[in-house]
DNA sequence: AAGCAGTTTAAACAAGCGTTTTAAATAACG
DNA sequence: CGTTATTTAAAACGCTTGTTTAAACTGCTT
C-alpha cells in the first residue's frame, strides 16, 4: 500500500472518530506508520488532506447517487420514502469500497458541518452541487406542493438529522445494545432514520401566518 | 460586572460561535478584558468553565421546561405539536435572561454534542435527567403506540435535527435573507422546525421486519 | 495602622500543534 | 553503471495551547 493511501486511511478513521480539529497530523502519521513530513509532502497541508479524504468518498458516491435519484424521478409517482430510500444502496456500497466506509463517510460529513466553521460545507456544495440538485428535483416530484422556501428548511433539517445521527451513530448503537439488547449496524440506523425524515419533509404545509 | 460573569459572557459567545475546542482561553479573557489566569482562578480549568456556561442556562431553563411539559401532560389529548410547542416559551425566555440567550444556548447544545467527544452529553444527561424524563412522558401521552425503542431513536433524531439546525442557524438565517428576502430570527427557526420534528416523531410505526 | 483573605497581574512553564528544513535512502531511467 | 528524481527520515522551527507560579494590589476587619 502506498504511503499516500496509508495516510488517507488513517486520517479518515481518526477524523471520523475525533473530528478534524481534534486529530493531529502526528496521530495520523503514527497510526499510518509513515513519517510526519509525508503528509505535507503528499498533500501540502492538513486542509488539503481533509479535502482529499472527502473527495475520495464523494467521487465514489456522487455518480451512484445521481443515478439512483434520476431513476426515482423517472418512476410514476415516487413517495418521499422512495426518494430517501434511494440513498440506501449508494451509501451502503461504500462498505464494499472500504471497511466501515458508510459509517466513516457519514460521520465525516457530520464533522465537516460543525468543525472548521463550514469550510467543508462550502467545499461540498461548490464541488458537488449536482447531488443536491438531483435530490431537490426528486423531492419536488414527490411533493409538488412544497414551496421552495419550505423545501429549503426541510432539506436542511433533514441534513441535520442524518448528519447528527451518523456522527453519533457509534454511541447510538451501543445504547441500543445495552438498553434493548439489539445488535445493530450502520445500515440499520440508516433504515431507521428514513421514515422519520420522510415524515418530516412530508409534513403538511403550515398555514400562512 | 464581576470578573466571573465577564468571563462567562465572553466564553458563552465565543463557544457558541467557534465551538469549545475552537476557542482559546486567551480569546475569552481578552474579549472579557480580564487576565488570562482569572479563568483558572475562578473556574479551575477550561472544562469546568464549559460546565459553568452550560449550567447557567440549564438552571434557568430546566424548571420552566419541566413546568411546561407537565402542563401539556395534564391536558386531555395533547398532540405532538403541543408537546414540541411547549418548548417555545421556555426557550425564548432565555432571551430575557440574556441577549441572544436562546440562540447561544441552542448553539452551545449543538457544540456540546459534537465537540469534546460527548462529555457534555454525559454532563447534561446525568445532571439534568428530569428534562428528558418529562419530555418522554409527554410524547408517550400523545403517541402511546410508540414503542420504547422507536421512541429512543426518534427522540435522538429530533435532538439531532434541533441541535444541528441551531448550531448553524446563523448561516440559515443569512440564506433565508439572500434567497427568499426574509428577515428571520431564531424564534422563526424554532417555529419552523416544530412541524418537521412533530411529523418525524409521529411517523407511523414501521412494519415488523 | 497592621494584617489578612480575596483578587488581579505579568511572566513563565511544559506540551502539543502544523510546517519546514536538512540529509539520507530509494527508485527510475538513459 | 551513474545520474537524476522521488521518497523517507529525523530534527528543529515558530507558534499556540492550558496551566501554574509568585508577586502585587484591593478592600475589609481588628
Amino acid at each position: 500500500m502506498s504511503t499516500k493511501n496509508k495516510i488517507l486511511d488513517a486520517a479518515e478513521n481518526l477524523f471520523a472518530d475525533k473530528g478534524f480539529n481534534g486529530t493531529s497530523l502526528r496521530e495520523i502519521t503514527s497510526q499510518a506508520e509513515v513519517n510526519l513530513a509525508a503528509v505535507n509532502y503528499h498533500f501540502g497541508s492538513k486542509k488539503e488532506l481533509i479535502k482529499a479524504v472527502m473527495s475520495r468518498y464523494m467521487n465514489e458516491l456522487s455518480p451512484r447517487l445521481e443515478l439512483a435519484l434520476t431513476q426515482v424521478c423517472e418512476t410514476n409517482s415516487p413517495s418521499l420514502i422512495d426518494v430517501f430510500s434511494a440513498f440506501i444502496d449508494p451509501l451502503l456500497s461504500l462498505n464494499e469500497f472500504k471497511d466501515n466506509g458508510t459509517s466513516n463517510f457519514l460521520q465525516l460529513l457530520g464533522r465537516g458541518y460543525t468543525d472548521s466553521q463550514g469550510f467543508l460545507r462550502w467545499f461540498l456544495t461548490t464541488q458537488y452541487p449536482e447531488v443536491i440538485d438531483n435530490f431537490v428535483l426528486a423531492v419536488q416530484k414527490s411533493y409538488p406542493e412544497l414551496t421552495a422556501e419550505e423545501m429549503f428548511w426541510r432539506l436542511h433539517f433533514t441534513m441535520g438529522t442524518v448528519v447528527f445521527t451518523m456522527s453519533s451513530s457509534d454511541a447510538l448503537i451501543d445504547i441500543a445494545k445495552s438498553d434493548f439488547d439489539r445488535d445493530l449496524q450502520i445500515s440499520d440506523v440508516i433504515r431507521n432514520v428514513i421514515p422519520y425524515v420522510a415524515a418530516g419533509v412530508g409534513a403538511p404545509m403550515p398555514k400562512l401566518g
